[in-house]
DNA sequence: ATAATCTACTAAACGGTGTTTAGCAAAAAT
DNA sequence: ATTTTTGCTAAACACCGTTTAGTAGATTAT
């Protein structure tokens, strides 16, 4: 019965043309012109029928926020695999600032809106986001193995990273920056992380 | 004559009248909840009296992040003036971090929130908030002329700890620790901060 | 082939939002 | 006493997310 297998596949096409349409409109002009109307006629179809396929609007950009998770881990994924764990350690702090620069909006979306973290109950829901973080905490486990870090809990030494470079992503991404007009905001950012990993390879 | 003196002082206790209903059901309720109309509700005024004394909505939380930042320099204040720097600078990490967890709302309308930032033209604007950021760089430079952090640009090195301390706070008013539900977030928070000051004494 | 059912969709409405406009009563100035 | 100014508001405008009732067309059953 090919009918229900084609409507399947109907039923994702649909949910990709939303998807794309409401990703797109967010990313150029930010959530709260995103709105359900204006999708809909970006689709040309009317807003009821984007309830038929996502429960809510925190629904629809909880699945956007999936797909900007899972960009995010291809970025992950070029960090250099043969190299001194602290190494990577500072290449994946790179990374992370690269797609926070790059892709604000999708940053803001994973690690800083509300709306999509509404339509989060248990931790399976965060499966996409624990990908990357998985990825720090086996680096930090590695460089503690190869005698960095002595005697701090690498878990705790893992958030403390993250806090790091999350919190000059998220000054930049919120415009926070804008205090020092006179300085360049991307070379701050990148001056500090060299600071910062200068202070990790003495540890 | 005292008319027009009493005119001034009635127009700024109608702002404070607005300004504390505001911050009442903001920090209750959240940014959404808190709309013009119910704010006008709670002070017993039609919506459009508000517009008399706030520009719009931005404005008014503009003004109540200026308030927020009144308070957040209070609680700087009460770091240790007679110690060495580098321990100064542990206490001011440690009342950041008490202030976004006994504050918030506060802590997100001043650090996160776009709201109030669209008020913001001029570096004159942030005057409240530089401060407090004066305080860091303060202590920061203290820390340099002690021997710390050698060799490296103290702004840079302020900055790198805002960001990590920011970080810190954001995560956590944000949400971003739900993901390890069997861990108490502020002892996280605070495990996080003991490592870092423990890595900046080698500094 | 026809009748019954089910599916995909939408027009319209509900109850909200920020903000502006026109007008009015009371206070102040003349 | 009359004019002007002030402080305030009712009502409207243009949006918003979401729900409901209903319909045209595809699918299924007879």
């Amino acid at each position: 019965m090919g009918i229900s297998e084609r409507k399947e596949r109907e039923k994702q096409e649909m949910q990709d043309l939303i998807l794309k349409a409401a990703a797109k409109i967010f990313l150029n002009e930010g959530f709260d012109k995103a709105s359900i109307r204006k999708i809909a006629d970006a689709i040309e179809y009317s807003p009821a029928t984007i309830y038929l396929y996502f429960k809510d609007k925190n629904e629809l950009f909880y699945a956007i926020q999936k797909q900007a998770f899972h960009k995010f881990f291809n970025y992950f994924q070029t960090v250099s695999p043969n190299q001194e764990p602290i190494e990577r350690l500072r290449n994946l702090g790179e990374v992370y600032i690269k797609f926070a620069i790059e892709n604000p909006g999708y940053y803001d979306l994973m690690f800083i809106m509300r709306a999509p973290m509404e339509s989060i109950e248990n931790t399976h829901d965060w499966d996409e986001g624990s990908k990357s973080h998985n990825v720090l905490h086996e680096i930090v486990n590695q460089c503690v193995e190869k005698g960095h870090f002595n005697g701090q809990d690498p878990f705790i030494v893992a958030h403390a990273i993250w806090s790091f470079v999350h919190g000059l992503s998220a000054l930049y991404v919120r415009d926070r920056m804008k205090m020092f007009p006179e300085k360049n905001r991307e070379n701050m950012i990148t001056e500090a992380l060299g600071v910062f990993n200068d202070w990790m390879k003495k540890l």
